[in-house]
RNA sequence: GCCGAAAUAGCUCAGCUGGUAGAGCAACUGACUUGUAAUCAGUAGGUCUCGGGUUCGACUCCUGAUUUCGGCACCA
């Protein structure tokens, strides 16, 4: 007999070899029904794998999180299944569920097309149907490595494991894959599920090495659950900042302008420049000093910064002049330290914060251009802050919290921390691993002090140091950096900066990199998404829509309106257009204008307004003074 | 950059198996003069992304390029 311990701390009794499937039973067989797998001490176990000694379970059902994981796994099988019947030559790379399905990389020995997704996903229909039992085995590595020996994928991830490790397979009818599992138990339980996309894949992740095919693909447990999905995928289009950006008319993308150099239409440059004012009073406020410096710069800087040996292909071609090297400015940190170099510093003038309004230009792979998400110009508030070492825990906790502060003005939603770490695999980490491991130290020192959540990702940190990176999600469901605090023991070292300390000797100052609400393009991109184009009054481009009743009896009150609305500082705009009410109206809520005035006998007899803020059905009628009042209280206090 | 797909009027889209294009909205003109999401009528608007080819004839088929989209890689 061996001992099962329930979640709640209660145990029990059961021959050695039961299944998770089977106590679910002994408990009650509606639980049994809903139960797709079970976590045995602390891993992912099938319904029927046997329980061989004493462990701690946890049974998960259908509406469990890893359920999903668990269908959408084996859905990935069975799409693999699917292909090998069709293209017998299939080679197989990795096969996960992920977020929101599935997806599996392969080598199908002939270029899919997305017309082949059809038929593919017709043979997994019928593979579901025939119910085709799935089933685990276990063997050692060396019989695995035989096993699939003509998967030259495969062979390649076995080879990587462990020599002593003991290798899962996961068999359903003819076809068999290495896995760690749990799976769900028969291909009929994988009834509802839709290939969603094909796209190509790098295996393992390596642009050097071969491209596989990646089919994408989700299942759910019903029908509805699909459907509800499919659903959630189309609604994600209405919060695409590249359409809301049109509609709107936000910016324009012209490729006689270029591919990736957006311009700013008039709107969106309205909220750009409310956004740039704020922020530079926020770092006003927080002691930094602004600067400006050119959009060009001599090679030589970015070969005294190293980012010419990393990033040259990333840069615009240079420009050569009288036996002088130019580029296109990608980042400024350069000419930030040789701003700190204009003086000899003391120890008592440190902290230095440098900020700057900065357009940079970076020649980023045509493939990963996105609307503003991903462009070739940008621009954003950058700063660089020149500290002693005892005053990086504040200084990097300071820039953190001011961060933090503005996404939740801002209204947005942190998907995670991430802290950026160097590994031994890339190359292009500096080589002081003394300095690498003091600055990590010291930045995980921080986020524990401070008791922040975050992921760790090696190799992910900048060339010249660890970065406390914000994530968030865009509407289309990718994560994306939204701000970032970066540690540098490198550039000043590079620059030769120096402060002198209190013992009258030179000494090197740390640079702390920070990015504050990425670029304007991006924080653009991720605003129109975040409020589905309905911007807050504070940074609407136009806050008020002025619409008189009749064109001929109340354009007068309704110009006095606006006039008197734009004296005091408010975004006002006047429809003097002749259209009907109704028109106008509708075209003012389809510009998502926040308020919306209607004026006619009533409002100009009684020198008031009636006014509808945007998403609302009801007026309210007000006197002028108590609207600008409100609007500007409301504007003040950044209300979301 | 790589893999897959797409490109038709300012915008959103239709256009069957090849016979040189059509709708709605927007624009313009005129009429209507209005109390909370589209008044009516008319006019104009297109090298069907750009080259090359097949064909009597190409928006449609083939081919090359460009751009966009979905991914991958990259992201100082």
């Amino acid at each position: 007999m061996i001992k099962i311990t329930f979640p709640d701390g209660n145990n029990k009794e059961f021959e050695q070899g039961v299944s998770i499937e089977l106590i679910a039973g002994s408990i009650s067989s509606s639980l049994r029904k809903v139960s797709v797998a079970g976590i045995v001490n602390g891993e992912l176990y099938d319904l029927n794998r046997p329980i061989n000694e004493d462990a701690e379970i946890r049974i998960i059902t259908k509406k469990d999180r890893e359920a999903f994981e668990v269908l959408n796994h084996s859905a990935a099988h069975l799409l693999a299944q699917a292909v090998k019947r069709l293209f017998p030559d299939a080679k197989f790379g990795v096969g996960p569920a992920i977020r929101e399905g599935f997806y599996y990389d392969i080598d199908a020995g002939v270029q899919l097309r997305e017309e082949d997704l059809i038929k593919i996903e017709k043979m997994m229909k019928r593979i579901s149907q025939e119910q085709v039992q799935i089933t685990r085995s276990e063997m050692p590595r060396a019989e695995a490595l035989e096993f699939f020996k003509d998967d030259k994928y495969k062979v390649e991830l076995i080879s990587d494991l462990p020599e002593d490790e003991i290798i899962s397979l996961y068999t359903q009818g003819e076809f068999t894959d290495l896995c760690k599992g749990g799976h769900i138990g028969s291909t009929k339980n994988v009834r509802v599920f839709k290939l969603l996309a094909l796209a190509g894949a790098y295996w393992r992740g390596d642009s050097k090495r071969e491209q596989l095919q990646r089919i994408y693909g989700t299942a759910w447990y019903s029908e509805d659950a699909l459907k509800e999905h499919l659903q959630i995928l189309e609604e994600r289009k209405e919060r695409d900042h590249r359409k809301l950006g049109k509609e709107l008319k936000i910016f324009e993308l012209n490729n006689d302008a270029g591919q990736g150099l957006a311009m700013w239409l008039p709107n969106g440059y309205t909220v750009r420049k409310v956004l740039e004012d704020w922020v530079y009073k926020l770092e006003r406020k927080a002691g930094y000093q602004h600067v400006s410096t050119p959009m060009v710069g001599t090679k030589k800087l970015y070969e005294i910064s190293g980012h010419w040996a990393n990033y040259r292909e990333n840069m615009f071609p240079v420009m050569e002049r009288d036996g002088e090297t130019f580029v296109l400015r990608p980042m400024s940190c350069p000419h930030h330290m040789l701003i700190y170099k204009t003086d000899i510093r003391s120890y008592r003038d440190l902290p230095i914060r440098y900020a700057e309004i900065v357009t940079q230009h970076r020649y980023e792979a045509s493939g990963s251009l996105t609307g503003l998400e991903r462009v070739r110009a940008m621009t954003l508030t950058d700063a660089h802050l020149f500290v002693r070492k005892d005053q990086i825990k504040q200084e990097v906790k300071d820039a953190y919290y001011l961060i933090l502060a503005a996404i939740k003005t801002l209204g947005l939603e942190i998907e995670y921390i991430e802290l950026a770490l160097r590994d031994d695999k890339k190359g292009k980490f500096h080589d002081n691993i003394e300095l690498w491991n003091e600055a990590e130290q010291m930045m995980k020192e921080i986020l524990a002090e401070e008791k922040i959540e975050y992921t760790e990702m090696k190799g992910e940190a900048a060339f010249y140091g660890p970065k406390i990176d914000v994530q968030v999600r865009t509407a289309m469901g990718h994560v994306i950096t939204m701000s970032t605090v970066q540690l540098d023991f490198l550039l000043p070292d590079r620059f030769d900066l120096t402060y002198i300390g209190n013992d009258g000797e030179k000494h090197r100052p740390v640079v702390i990199h920070r990015g504050f609400v990425s670029t304007w393009e991006r924080l653009m991109s991720i605003l129109l998404e975040q409020y589905k184009g309905a911007f807050p009054t504070w940074l609407a481009p136009i806050q008020i829509k002025v619409i008189p009743v009749s064109l001929e009896v109340h354009a007068d009150y309704a110009k006095k309106l606006n006039s008197l609305f734009i004296d005091e500082d408010l975004r006002s705009e006047l429809d003097m257009r002749e259209e009907k009410l109704g028109y106008k109206i509708r075209d003012a809520q389809t510009l998502k204008i926040p308020y919306q005035l209607v004026v006619g006998d009533n409002e100009v007899d009684s020198n008031q307004v009636t006014y509808r803020k945007y998403g609302q059905k009801e007026q309210v009628t007000v006197s002028v003074e108590e609207f600008i009042l409100l609007i500007k209280q409301e504007v003040k206090n950044q209300i979301n």
